[in-house]
DNA sequence: GAAAACTATTATATATATAAAATATTTCAG
DNA sequence: CTGAAATATTTTATATATATAATAGTTTTC
């Protein structure tokens, strides 16, 4: 199986840099490594999550996403909601909707009192499904990342959190 | 503009449970937060990054990635290997060199020795802008992680890498 | 020389960004 | 209070990217 990928290939500038990079080089570099590093970590994997859920459940990350955040919220949500919640364009939402009516696992209900509006909600199906995945989901990465310590993942996570509000809003 | 996403969502999982957490939270739990950190942060990256290209140098991040590979490579490489290489089903790789021939960064060089393979190598005007977008693609970066002293980018690095090493082979 | 392996492309389904269009509601000038 | 303009919500259109699978052409191997 293939990977998603799409950014991966700055990799080739840190292959190319690798060598020469003096213990004391430059904030410049050290940003560039640290992504590469990043983007190669986040790549596995989501690689892996992508490919399990598709073989054990038959649904694409997506479409787990949506599932998730309609569960979350424990009420129907609009279409702009949603896409909003998952930082994915409207129209998107559209196509990944239609997918999830057609295998049973969301349905569009129109509003009353606001015909522009179509709440989309589980069925009954939708959830059961979703519990299933998301308890399979959290076991596959604890195994991914059993090499890591409790304190490993706190330390990763509070530079990850700094790293997120360097980037900016969101 | 609207980002790529896809994965995304796990982030509802992780408001779900954030609250409940208490500090002794186990390992499955402490390794769908730092997953959940890990995706957000480097999409946030990604998208800055992919948009900054696009706006500024008319290239998506596929199309860059392979730029890349090839100046990298300095040396005119096949289809299979650039598939390989950037982590990308082979069909993939036709229809990003068909863009990238188009707008005439790159080219095909049929092989004269084994007819099956296409050498594609880059054209001057394809190094000559990559260079300007490998530049400007480093200043970016570090800007984003400006918040970041070298220790901590250096610490950073290191729990990425273990938690690469943990995910598996790659 | 036939079977197996290799290389690249094509086909199909899904996902995504951007932009435009379609539909419905609200606002506000008159 | 009415109706045109502005807003809001969703879908559609177009281009790109991606995974998987199937196909076509070449080369290698036995």
């Amino acid at each position: 199986m293939m990977p998603p990928c799409a950014v991966q290939a700055y990799l080739i500038i840190m292959k190319t840099k690798e060598i020469s990079q003096a213990p004391t080089a430059g904030h410049s570099k050290e940003s560039l490594r640290t992504w590469l590093r990043m983007l190669s970590c986040e790549t596995a994997i989501e690689q892996h999550l992508r490919t399990l859920l598709r073989q054990n459940f038959s649904v694409t990350l997506p479409q787990f996403d949506v599932l998730a955040e309609l569960e979350r919220a424990g009420a129907p949500l609009t279409m702009s909601q949603l896409s909003k919640e998952l930082m994915v364009s409207n129209g998107n939402v559209t196509g990944v909707i239609d997918r999830l009516e057609k295998t049973g696992f969301a349905r569009r209900v129109r509003a009353e009192h606001d015909r522009r509006i179509q709440y989309i909600e589980l069925t009954t199906k939708g959830r059961t499904e979703f519990i299933k995945m998301a308890t399979q989901h959290e076991r596959w990465l604890a195994d991914l990342l059993s090499d890591l310590s409790l304190a490993e993942m706190g330390k990763l996570q509070d530079l990850l959190v700094k790293a997120r509000q360097s980037v900016g809003s969101g």
